[in-house]
DNA sequence: CATATTTTTGACCAACCGGTTAAATCATAT
DNA sequence: ATATGATTTAACCGGTTGGTCAAAAATATG
């Protein structure tokens, strides 16, 4: 029993430390919250992960690496470029969709540590330059318009990252506080954002 | 005498918890810090605001009123669709060149009350419908391709403002942690953006 | 100049927060 | 059963933090 104990002591910390620190970020997340969203004593906190930033890094690495596997996945297919597009934003609007904090969580806290990131992006296998390869290529066999790679990388991310991070400012401006005209202007997104990026780049 | 010292500490103070808050957000700023660096006794900080949200309210306020009259910049001329559009991002970019942690800081503050976020905006005279509204016209003068006015103005906003907010991910993915190389791709953008969402929109 | 008002300061406080410690509980192996 | 090591807890600690207060300094008023 020993071990499955352990196991679920520490996955009980993690969840609960997920959802404090990435909704309340380092500095706003408190111990003791998270000791009791967890259902645990506050030193246990620290017999499981020594200190608060030990335990920050931890769920930092976790959601972060939540986040990058999927720009891989634009080049783990040799499908049409229409096709991987398509399906790298429906994925990456989903995932963020069930997200709705970890942009702002990921934006604010990325600051802290410019040499851990390197780490982690490292640690994941993610190799910005394949997919920037794969675009060139693209471009080389004339599917798609000729531009800097990167900017075409970072217009994708953009286009599906920034909505959802500032999801209040977006409620406020075009609904008029209706939550759910948002998510229903969202989930369209998924087809409009492709369609945006396509008619840009496309060469027809 | 009595107006300008007091305007004198004033403005000290609220430079000083700009700097301090936007960097280190509400829950990583510190009272004493701002007092430091404005050059006074902490005390006097609550001489002029009460409490440190007070303070932080006038922050948020002060700083996302400088984001805000941009938008309205794109209605407030009768020049073709691709000059509004071109100042637009030149004038974005410039500012948050000027100012890097801008987003972010509004970003994560955002979600601290969405009440107090459309109160700012109204209270800036800023109507986004003015906006929707221009770009339907243009729409149904059939200079740019139909669509939902909304998500091209968000298209907009997520293609100026992301890549500045994500600078520490992009220096470390892209240019190898060498921010020079980062900052000439910024501002290569104030173009590189203007043509990616023209070639898109642009019916020719 | 004397008085009233505003601005500034140093000293202080209660609450909070991350972290420690020693003892208790539990599981396991002998 | 009991000795052993891992897990969990309650109580506690020192430092920090936002905020207060009374008095001093500066300024305005008459």
């Amino acid at each position: 029993m020993n071990e499955i104990k352990k196991d679920n002591t520490e996955e009980k910390i993690l969840n609960a430390a997920q959802e404090v620190f990435v909704q309340k970020g380092m500095d706003g997340a408190r111990m003791q919250e998270i000791a009791d969203k967890a259902g645990i004593n506050k030193a246990l906190l620290h017999y499981y992960f020594r200190s608060k930033q030990k335990l920050f890094d931890a769920i930092f690495k976790k959601v972060f690496s939540k986040i990058l596997p999927n720009i891989m996945t634009m080049v783990q297919s040799d499908l049409p470029i229409e096709k991987k597009l398509e399906t790298f934003v429906e994925n990456y609007i989903n995932l963020l969709i069930k997200n709705p904090f970890l942009p702002t969580f990921i934006l604010k806290e990325m600051n802290r540590d410019p040499e851990f990131l390197a780490n982690i992006i490292k640690g994941n296998g993610v190799n910005p330059n394949e997919v920037l390869d794969m675009l060139q290529k693209e471009m080389g066999e004339g599917n798609i318009r000729t531009m800097d790679p990167r900017d075409l990388l970072v217009n994708i991310l953009s286009l599906s990252i920034f909505p959802i991070a500032s999801k209040p400012l977006m409620t406020v401006m075009f609904f008029d506080k209706d939550k759910k005209a948002y998510n229903e202007f969202i989930e369209k997104r998924k087809i409009t954002v492709k369609e945006f990026i396509l008619n840009s780049i496309l060469i027809k």
